[in-house]
DNA sequence: CTGGGGATGGGGCCC
DNA sequence: TGGGCCCCATCCCCA
């Protein structure tokens, strides 16, 4: 702000000391200079250049600048202070409004197009749309109209305000004057009054909800002049998704390095997954949704997490280091111990380091009942009698099976076994580990001791068979090596040793129950033990659709959707629609180009953490997906399927490929063993370790290759050769130099650093 | 031109 | 609700 004292030290500067104020001011403004900027200023927003902000109106999205929108609207100001997209209630502005109401911000001219058309948005629309957004000179601008018009009342318009306009403005009380029902990514704003939510919509398009309004019926705003202008707000549909570069949103493939996040900073602080406005988006329109799913999410915005810009939201960071994950607080679990009926699933997580198979001691489940209780509660709220049929049924089952459950699990709290076959006291371990309780089952068949993982310090690899403790999974792994060896020598010994982890991943080894016992049983492993009816205790929430059981009801509900003939939850952009909300938010994130994740290196962008964990081998070199065939490596798993895809459709089994190498035929069953192989081992070498693959490999492979080449079952037997290294033995099977490399490769890999 | 590998995007599904 | 994983499809590059 210039004040007078300014004003006489620049007329001093500029050599015209005592000149007044009025003759300065007079002297140095430019009457166009306003009209001038303002012009600039729309003609970046049509452009979409500079626009730190978009604006979603229903199925519409507008960009514009913040400081113009804060300069406007005190309302306004206060939301994009914090927020770079927010969502405003289309029952309180509809796109077509809103669009007059933004030409109005950025040119100070009042458009109401077509006052004869029945969907242009009229002046008593654009009025109340400017009451609630306290745009206050459009207020009075559009009361001058209608007074002139002769018509200051507001002429009704189907669906857009259920309040009656107070003549006398914004301090009526008739007037809605409670804080407008706007949506934002990273709300500050306290959670809105339930008694302040607006009515809920009924479904815009004859019960099809979310669907865009020009796929789904007359368009809501008719291309007219207005909304054909460059204007307009951006309607995103399936076949203008393109256009939308235009406004600045990022859809194409790979993030531009421009946009990296230097280029902007505010809006990729938005693209933080938990600020995602994709709830939102859906709350506002979805009757799906009761007042109470709104408020709770407006609290969960409220709550959620900073607006910091880093592009790596270091709690879910690939590289950061293993923070142990703390599911359950120590002190509740007296007996940690190793993970039982599924271990596979905890080795999801524990199997990056490569030491699925020796748990890491903090990484212990949570406890599935409490979610259940909260889940229960939210579930049950707006549900249709078929979905209370459906829940009740589900309760009788819950509370069956937890009878089942605890029945076990006090089964084994009294260390009392019904399992005949299970010399170890470990048969509820199916029970125990569904609830996350101590399962003992242990390579060599020991218990496993109860200890305190404090008591490890730092060494949080633990070994499970003897209980030693190591700092990094690399010394765990050089560790377990002599396990292994010992292992080995002891030959057939592991086919009758509940410590056996070989088996369990053979078709066969589900004859035995040493393989129920085994901790490295898989899902499908688990699959494979209900299909043998005892996955039942395991798995005891089981689906009345199909065949399929879950651990916990909210899966079973969750999984239940799928059957459905309608999905849930549409997009409300494009109107396809998924069967989880998740899915649906996950392909919104599409659809607005916000992409969280980002690479250091090369500032490639990704929609999801696991993308860019998948991206990040690229840069590290890291290739742990090998083909177990020909010792191929990796980076992405699913490049190994596709690369096994290859080996299986040569044709006959056992064959070789081009050159030379052996080939299996997966599909015609002529190597069973080594389908299970390739799924379980090698294609889950993040799942189990790399020792543990290589060890599995190593006896599944001895099979078939003591039916193809009984040489080198001893090779195999003898030397501790994987099959792919076996035929490096085979005379008529020459090595090649990938095979040789790849075999020095592993040698380096596993021997002790 | 074709096949294979590298890499990415999207959806389904389970936890 | 988000994370993680699996699967499929696709594009691009290269031999």
């Amino acid at each position: 702000m210039i004040i007078k004292g300014d004003l006489d030290r620049m007329a001093e500067e500029i050599g015209h000391p005592g000149i007044g104020l009025k003759s300065m001011l007079d002297a140095m403004e430019v009457p166009s200079h306003a009209r001038h900027l303002l012009l600039q200023l729309n003609t970046q927003r049509t452009k979409g250049f500079l626009c730190d902000v978009i604006i979603v109106v229903q199925n519409a999205l507008f960009r514009a600048h913040k400081n113009i929108l804060a300069a406007s609207s005190l309302y306004l100001k206060s939301l994009v202070v914090h927020d770079n997209l927010i969502n405003l209630d289309h029952e309180m502005v509809s796109p077509g409004v809103f669009r007059v109401i933004l030409d109005y911000i950025y040119t100070g001219r009042l458009n109401e197009g077509d006052p004869t058309s029945p969907t242009e948005p009229n002046i008593g629309a654009v009025l109340a749309a400017a009451s609630y957004l306290q745009l206050l000179d459009l207020v009075t601008l559009c009361k001058k109209k209608l007074k002139r018009n002769g018509k200051y009342h507001l002429r009704p318009n189907p669906g857009f305000l259920p309040y009656k306009i107070d003549p006398s403005g914004m301090g009526g009380r008739r007037f809605r004057i409670s804080p407008p029902v706007i949506h934002s990514v990273v709300s500050t704003h306290r959670p809105i009054p339930l008694e302040d939510l607006p009515p809920l919509p009924l479904p815009p398009h004859g019960g099809e909800i979310h669907a865009p309004a020009h796929t789904q019926g007359p368009p809501p705003y008719p291309p007219t002049k207005a909304s054909l202008s460059p204007q307009s707000g951006l309607r995103l549909a399936p076949t203008d998704r393109n256009c939308s570069s235009v406004y600045g949103l990022d859809l194409s493939k790979k993030s531009p390095q421009s946009q990296h996040p230097s280029g902007h900073p505010h809006l990729i602080s938005s693209l933080h997954p938990e600020e995602e406005p994709e709830g939102e988006l859906d709350q506002s329109t979805s009757p799906l949704l009761s007042p109470n799913d709104g408020s709770r999410k407006m609290e969960a915005a409220h709550h959620a997490g900073s607006l910091t810009p880093h592009p790596f939201p270091l709690p879910n960071h690939p590289l950061a280091p293993h923070l142990p994950h703390l599911h359950r607080s120590q002190g509740q679990e007296p007996y940690p111990c190793p993970p039982s009926p599924e271990p596979m699933e905890d080795s999801r997580e524990q199997g990056r380091d490569g030491s699925s198979i020796y748990r890491w001691v903090k990484n212990e489940p949570s406890n599935p009942e409490d979610e259940d209780e909260e889940d229960e509660e939210d579930d049950s709220g707006g549900m249709g009698e078929q979905d209370k049929e459906r829940h009740h049924q589900h309760m009788n089952h819950h509370k069956n099976s937890e009878e089942k459950l605890n029945m076990s699990e006090r089964g084994y709290d009294r260390g009392t076994c019904d399992d005949a076959e299970d010399e170890n006291g470990t048969g509820s371990e199916e029970t125990g580990s569904s609830e996350g309780r101590p399962s003992p089952p242990v390579p060599g068949g020991r218990y496993h001791m109860p200890y305190e993982p404090e008591s490890f310090g730092d060494n949080l690899y633990v070994c499970i068979p003897c209980d030693k403790g190591f700092p990094s999974s690399e010394q765990l792994n050089a560790h377990v090596e002599t396990h292994n060896e010992e292992e080995l020598n002891n030959g057939s010994e592991l086919d009758n040793n509940s410590s056996k982890p070989t088996n369990a991943h053979g078709p066969t080894s589900f004859n035995s129950t040493s393989g129920l016992h085994s901790p490295f049983l898989d899902n499908k492993s688990a699959q494979n033990l209900h299909s043998i009816g005892l996955g039942e205790i395991i798995r005891p929430y089981r689906c009345s659709s199909c065949d399929k059981s879950y651990k916990d009801p909210a899966t079973l509900r969750q999984h239940e959707k799928t059957h459905w003939l309608t999905r849930p939850y549409p997009c409300s952009i494009c109107g396809k629609k998924f069967t989880q909300r998740g899915t649906m938010t996950r392909h919104m994130r599409s659809h607005l180009g916000l992409k969280p994740f980002a690479c250091d290196a090369c500032g490639m962008r990704f929609t999801r953490q696991y993308r860019l964990t998948e991206h990040m081998r690229i840069h590290s070199g890291e290739k742990p997906y090998e083909c177990q065939v020909c010792g191929g490596k990796f980076a992405q798993q699913r490049n190994l399927i596709s690369h096994m895809k290859m080996h299986s459709s040569g044709g006959a089994g056992g064959g070789l490929t081009p050159d030379g190498k052996l080939k299996m035929d997966f599909s015609e069953g002529i190597y069973p063993l080594s389908k299970y192989a390739a799924e379980h081992l090698g294609l889950k070498q993040e799942k189990t370790s790399d020792l543990f693959a290589a060890s599995q490999h190593l006896l599944a492979d001895a099979k078939v290759m003591e039916s193809l080449y009984p040489l080198s079952k001893l090779a195999a037997e003898h030397l501790g050769l994987t099959h792919n290294k076996m035929d490096i033995l085979n005379p008529s099977l020459p090595p090649t130099s990938q095979q040789l490399s790849a075999e020095s490769r592993t040698i380096d890999r596993y021997s002790p650093s």
